[in-house]
DNA sequence: AGTCATTCGGACATCTACCT
DNA sequence: AGGTAGATGTCCGAATGACT
C-alpha cells in the first residue's frame, strides 16, 4: 500500500492562486468594511469568524466550502480533490492601515494565535490534525502558506502556538493594488442577530 | 508635538474529552 | 457524578516605541 505520498499535494501557490482567481475579493472587503466594529465585542467576536468563513464560501464559484471543524475551516475544491484549509482574520495581517499614507507591507505578518487554551498548552507546533493549508485574510490582503513551512514559524508561548510568518514565504492571494475602495452597505447584523434571539426566545413556552 | 504603529496579556462563551 | 483541561477566534487597552 502506498504511503502518504501517494496522495499528491499541491502546492500553497496553487491553492492561493485558486483563492485569487475563485472567490470576489471585492465583495469580502465590502462585506468587511460593511460590517465594521459590529462583531468586535468579546462576546460576537467567535461570531465574526464564522461570519467571514461562511462569507467565502458564499463568494466562491462554489469550490470552497465552509466546514468549521476542528483546526479545518474550509475546504477547497481543486481538479475534483479536496484540501484543507484554515483560514484566520486579521484586520491589519499584512498591511499597515496606512491613515494618510498608502498601507505599507509588513516584513512579517502580525502574530496569529493559532491555537490558545486556558491553563497549559501541550503542543509545540501545530498538530498533524491541523489543515494542510492556512489561509491568513486581513482587511487589506490576504495569503496562503502550507503546514510545513507553517511549521517553521511557530512558537510555544505558554497557552499558545503562535506565528510569525514573513511576507516572503507566502502567496498572495489579494493585495490593496488587487480591489477597489469599498461599496460602504447598510446591514446591520448585531440586529438583526438579536431579533433572531428574541424570536428564538418567544418559542420557548 | 502629534500621529501612527507595536506589544503584551487578558477578556469573552461554551463545548467535548478525560479524569477522579 | 462532578470537575476541569483544552479547544474554538479576535480584539481591546494601556504603555511604549518610531516616525514626520
Amino acid at each position: 500500500m502506498m504511503k502518504q505520498k501517494g496522495t499528491k499535494m499541491v502546492s500553497q501557490e496553487t491553492i492561493a492562486h485558486h483563492f485569487a482567481k475563485n472567490v470576489d475579493w471585492q465583495k469580502f472587503v465590502n462585506l468587511a468594511h460593511s460590517l465594521g466594529d459590529q462583531l468586535n465585542d468579546a462576546q460576537w467576536r467567535f461570531f465574526k469568524a464564522i461570519v467571514f468563513e461562511n462569507s467565502m464560501e458564499s463568494f466562491s464559484d462554489g469550490s470552497v466550502r465552509y466546514v468549521g471543524e476542528e483546526g479545518c475551516d474550509l475546504m477547497v475544491k481543486i481538479k475534483n480533490k479536496e484540501y484543507k484549509v484554515e483560514m484566520k482574520y486579521m484586520e491589519g495581517a499584512w498591511y499597515t492601515a496606512g491613515g494618510k499614507s498608502k498601507p505599507r507591507l509588513r516584513n512579517q505578518c502580525k502574530g496569529i494565535i493559532l491555537m490558545n487554551s486556558k491553563g497549559t498548552n501541550t503542543h509545540a507546533t501545530v498538530p498533524d490534525t491541523y489543515a494542510d493549508f492556512l489561509l491568513v485574510v486581513g482587511l487589506r490582503g490576504a495569503a496562503v502558506i502550507d503546514k510545513p513551512t507553517l511549521k517553521q514559524y511557530t512558537t510555544k508561548h505558554g497557552d499558545s502556538i503562535q506565528a510569525d510568518i514573513p511576507s516572503d514565504v507566502v502567496d498572495f492571494v489579494f493585495t490593496p493594488n488587487h480591489v477597489k475602495a469599498p461599496t460602504l452597505q447598510k446591514i446591520n447584523l448585531r440586529q438583526e442577530l438579536n431579533e433572531a434571539v428574541r424570536r428564538t426566545i418567544a418559542q420557548i413556552q
